[in-house]
DNA sequence: GATGAATGAGGCTTCATTCAT
DNA sequence: AATGAATGAAGCCTCATTCAT
């Protein structure tokens, strides 16, 4: 099985996609991630997927739809799980090896992490002018995985491992710390030599204990 | 004088421009910022500008020198002092008083940072696509700001007010979170009622002594 | 033996069709008399009748040739008779009873006609831009039931009673009385409350005494 | 000033047109008439035109917009004034000489007539499958026109020059006949050889005094 | 400097038709 | 016989840009 059958599996399983229909949804994904939605035609889909520009319109009625098949189900499916497991990890930390999460956050999420990497593009650009988009991760992430990481906080606060703080400023202040990170190494400078293992126990050092030195 | 001559003068300074072109050039800020560069058509600027279409022509060769004539010298002469000055602020904080760091970073620089907001939204869509404009900010930020703010980092390393970590790391992670409060604050959820003061405050905190709690 | 059938057996009796067929035809007569032969499309007369879009092609090679195979039988075979036969009675009438004429004209006819109006609304739409049409009905109707009509009113004017002008002018003014009435009635206003009989010897009035009164 | 300045002037009048302009109306018209609004492209309407295809598009926002630009102004403007004169006469012949009412009705409209016919042919398509021409139709001449008529014919049914019959049902008789020669001689056998002259009198007589000889 | 009509390439989408299953 | 995915030409329309005024 293709890497990119894995991620069809992954994003979009049990719909029967044909094979020009799998062509259109790979080539879709590379150009709205390389030079954005607006500026992408759909003549250029269907050439880099081979198929007849109508073929698009056969499956998608227009090329929102299209954007939307491709940016939805990951949402849906991928982001609320992942985050909320890799944050549960960040606090466990304090308790098991920061192996664990390291092994767990790093060597499991890294291939699918990359993989999703250009939708994930996609959906980071077009968050601002798809209204829909916007109300679905909020829908999605915002109401389920957030009130979750919330209660997690609080658990957490009420234990005397976290600072007297509101939870929603902790909760902003982790995830800032936690997108931050993969942000950095996978969009803005995933050219440069990360050593990943190192990096992450940073990322997780900075949140918990701060940069400044204690005296 | 208006606040937009103000922003005008701030950005665009010494240069004459007609009162079409301000015209242009604040329809354009607006539209791009709200509907995305590739999703504004010349004529819609046009049509809020209260010009002729051919005048945006008259001014900028192409749509494209329209966008960079936007962006570029607020990159030039305002992101990177600005952030070179915050980023002093938080280091030198550890001997001033919080306030004096509060007053500086929020009074200061609110009021021109809600009024640039649409440009940097602007210049933050627009970097993964327009390459000169990805080289201009290396350049001009990259470069210059960012060496500039590595080795104020190894200065307060070798007093001992920061941990040891390698300075790139230290970088990255204060920018992080410097930058993702900003975001978080004017992009993402410029809508929910923020305390400034206070979430700033929270924001050094957590950058300066973490979130866990010592015991 | 529902409506449909019936109509089907009328007009395209001794075919052998198919289930699918039949909801072709009828999902086809539906939409070219309601949004037009050109504006309608193959893919929603599919979708209508509750078929594949390939299966229309394979009973019809063209979209035009179901057009036609709607549009040719129902002239070759109803209009001509039809018309003729009323025609006659209009004269007849002068010696028989008038209502022997409008329970002829409208209570057999009046079923069948409602019955068959969309197609002839697809008719009179397609008749200026299908010469093949245009040529079948001059064919059929005008040259077959125009001339029996002409030598009709021949007769009628040898024996006294219709006044002394050229049979073609007769038969126009006749022939537009007629068909006026039923354009009003069922094309125009099919919606205005009509007394029909009532209407029918208004107009059989008007055709044989006109509108002037006789002092 | 050529023949189609003279229509430009009678239907478009006091609209700035360009000469580009000009020409897409002219041949949008002729298109139009010629195979159907739904079944004129508008890259052919720019081809005969002259004109690049988007040139049409600075002028009309949509097909249909340029469809509506032909058709409105001419029933607004001319349909009414016209018929609304043109029965008058048909009313004031029994005292007048017929002479008038021939030449005012041919001679004097049968220049424009045959100028707009194919403006009307266009109007007669489409008026089953534009609802906004339908209703502008009944507002202009249905509400204004047809009132006017009906006071007309009761005025004369008063005087006794016209039988006892429903002044609405005389309207239809009289308004058959009137578009029954018009829609004969111009739309259906407009190559035949028709005697102007002779023919309107005959249409004329049949609506006064029938088409049954008087013993 | 400013206009706005004109352009023509290209955008998204629909269509009638074909063909392997 | 029936399907429905696939086609590519064509349709309507938008766009950035040019140019005569």
């Amino acid at each position: 099985m293709s890497d990119n059958d894995l991620m069809m599996e992954h994003i979009f399983d049990k719909e029967n996609f044909t094979e020009k229909q799998k062509k259109i949804i790979e080539a879709a994904i590379d150009l709205f991630s390389e030079k954005g939605y607006a500026s992408t035609s759909t003549s250029e889909i269907a050439k880099k997927a081979g198929v007849a520009e109508g073929t698009i319109f056969r499956h998608y009625k227009t090329k929102k739809e299209l954007l939307m098949s491709i940016v939805m189900p990951l949402i849906t499916r991928l982001v609320g799980p992942i985050v909320v497991n890799d944050l549960n990890k960040v606090f466990d930390r304090q308790y098991d090896h920061v192996e664990d999460f390291l092994t767990a956050l790093i060597e499991n999420r890294k291939a699918i992490l990359i993989k999703l990497l250009p939708i994930i593009k996609i959906i980071l650009q077009e968050i601002p002018f798809q209204a829909e988009l916007k109300s679905h991760i909020i829908e999605h992430f915002g109401e389920k995985a957030f009130n979750l990481f919330l209660n997690k906080i609080k658990i957490y606060q009420e234990k005397g491992q976290l600072i007297d703080m509101p939870p929603t400023s902790l909760a902003r202040l982790m995830l800032t710390n936690m997108f931050g990170y993969l942000f950095s190494r996978y969009i803005l400078f995933p050219n440069y030599e990360w050593d990943d293992e190192l990096e992450t126990e940073r990322t997780i050092q900075s949140i918990m204990h701060g940069l400044g030195k204690k005296e």
